[in-house]
RNA sequence: GGAGAGGUGGCUGAGUGGUCGAAAGCGCUCGCCUGCUAAGUGAGUACUCGGAUUAAACCGGGUCCCGGGUUCGAAUCCCGGCCUCUCCGCCA
């Protein structure tokens, strides 16, 4: 959520940036007449309230004396009237005003290119050489049905399409590199584990910023217990610290998690439909900080670095994309794409994305800390970044390292959580 | 699922419808004092919104879990919700 004081004083700068996110200006127009008719009659309500307080304190006063206070009395009861009639006109005036702010999307950063779309997103750098096959390299879909790792058909009967069985080494490949990224990230870069609940209230899932615009894209569990499956372990380990102040010593807070995240993904039906390319629930680590402002832009990078340092021990192949204003996520300030080659399918993709919200997400969920003991608490920056999710890379890392016989080669950094050097 | 108790500042914990943004203690900050530590001693210690201002001081509103209600006036009375704890039942 922007700061309403920042919609009020640069409207035009707010006004920029949704056009360059090719986002639809009315609500801004909409959000300006309906704040400055709110802070109208909010001063005139509170000029008649602080008269009710201190005629108030007055017949208490003349009661004690015991005096008459009868014609106060009844004044204060019509004033009292018109103050409740004010207050639920204001009350209006503020729920339409904060439902606007909610839906309108963060500034992106000055060093963010502004683009139209995905074609906009220049490369920033990539790492790793692209294996040269002297064989025809397979879809992973493949390989794995014919080593007997993952079970596609199954998968569906249970559930739906989207949803995977994993079987043997396949099962074991999942287990093994969420506990080898954990490790990576708790003992190499700093940050400590945390192993939040996967279902997750309104109030936090409109705290980063989810909800209310991207309802349609999460699991919902039913009108009575009104609850979301985590799209993402942002949601729920970015939730911690909701409503909580921070002592300027605990920052930067770095901490990492794993979850199973659940997407309906609304609106891509048909796309990416095979395999491990789009699915409905997967697993992921993600990394979360919590970071003073005049260090967010820093972290962000060293946050990106550590996603990087997962694929380059794994060996893959990756190109950093920077994404353009009119790609930008709703919440995010500024955000790097990491993209994985997977040769069977010939693509390059999308396995994690590392985003600095400056105070977007910490002012929803009221997520503040202390500059200086006893200072005025100021809204954190908040960062995330996926490091990283799993079924991409899992396609990227059997169709990298298959072999002509359709076996798979375990990389070396895998082999003491696999147990195996290969895969067949 | 059943029965009960309770939600007050960073923490513990008082609170009679008006002088309560809130006693007291702890913690913390700044000073004083005894050679250091401990103890003692004085002062200060919540958040938020609107307005004014270069900024602060300043003026006013709101906040004692949340939302309604009663009242001239609510931390206090009434209704609804959420959460926590204890006991019982069920259960991995």
């Amino acid at each position: 959520m922007l700061d309403a004081k920042l919609v009020r004083n640069e409207p035009e700068k707010v006004r920029q940036a949704l056009i360059n996110r090719n986002a639809d200006t009315t609500m801004l127009d909409e959000f300006l007449r309906l704040d400055d008719e709110w802070r109208k009659l909010l001063q005139e309500a509170e000029t008649l309230k602080a008269e009710r307080n201190s005629v108030s304190e007055h017949i208490a006063k003349m009661k004690k004396n015991k005096e008459d206070a009868t014609s106060e009395i009844e004044r204060m009861r019509e004033v009292s009237q018109r103050i409740k009639q004010m207050d639920s006109q204001l009350a209006e005036l503020d729920a339409k005003t904060s439902e606007i702010l909610l839906t309108i999307p963060n500034v992106p950063h000055e060093s963010v290119p502004v683009g139209k779309n995905e074609l906009d997103n220049p490369t920033i750098r990539t790492w790793g050489e692209l294996r040269k096959f002297d064989f025809e390299p397979k879809p992973h879909w493949d390989l794995a049905t014919t080593l007997d790792i993952i079970d596609f058909d199954r998968g569906s009967k249970i559930t739906g399409s989207g949803f995977i069985l994993y079987k043997g080494f396949g099962a074991r490949l999942e287990r093994a590199l969420i506990n080898w990224m954990l490790d990576v990230h708790t003992s190499e870069h700093g940050y400590k584990e945390v192993f939040p609940p996967f279902l997750i209230n309104r109030k936090a899932m409109t705290g980063t910023g989810q909800l209310p615009k991207f309802e349609e894209d999460m699991y919902h569990t039913d009108k009575e217990d009104d609850l979301f499956l985590d799209p993402t372990a942002e949601v729920p380990v970015t939730n911690i610290f909701m409503d909580e102040i921070l002592e300027a010593d605990q920052l930067p807070m770095c901490l990492t998690a794993y979850t199973a995240c659940f997407r309906r993904e609304a609106g891509s039906a048909g796309k990416d439909t095979r395999g491990l390319l789009r699915v409905h629930q997967f697993d992921k680590i993600e990394m979360v900080k919590f970071v003073a402002p005049e260090t967010s832009y820093n972290e962000h990078e060293k946050l990106t670095n550590n996603a990087e340092d997962i694929l380059q021990r794994l060996g893959i192949p990756y190109r950093v994309v920077l994404l353009c204003t009119g790609d930008l996520g709703f919440s995010a300030a500024k955000c790097y794409d990491l993209e994985i080659y997977a040769p069977g399918v010939d693509k390059w993709l999308e396995v994690s994305s590392c985003s600095n919200f400056q105070d977007f997400q910490a002012r929803r969920a009221n997520i503040r800390y202390r500059p200086e003991p006893k200072g005025k608490p100021e809204f954190v920056h908040t960062l995330n970044g996926s490091g990283v999710a799993l079924p991409r890379l899992v396609v990227s890392l059997m169709e990298n390292y298959q072999q002509a016989d359709g076996t798979i080669v375990v990389p070396e950094v895998l082999r003491p959580y696999m147990g195996v050097d290969v895969i067949k």
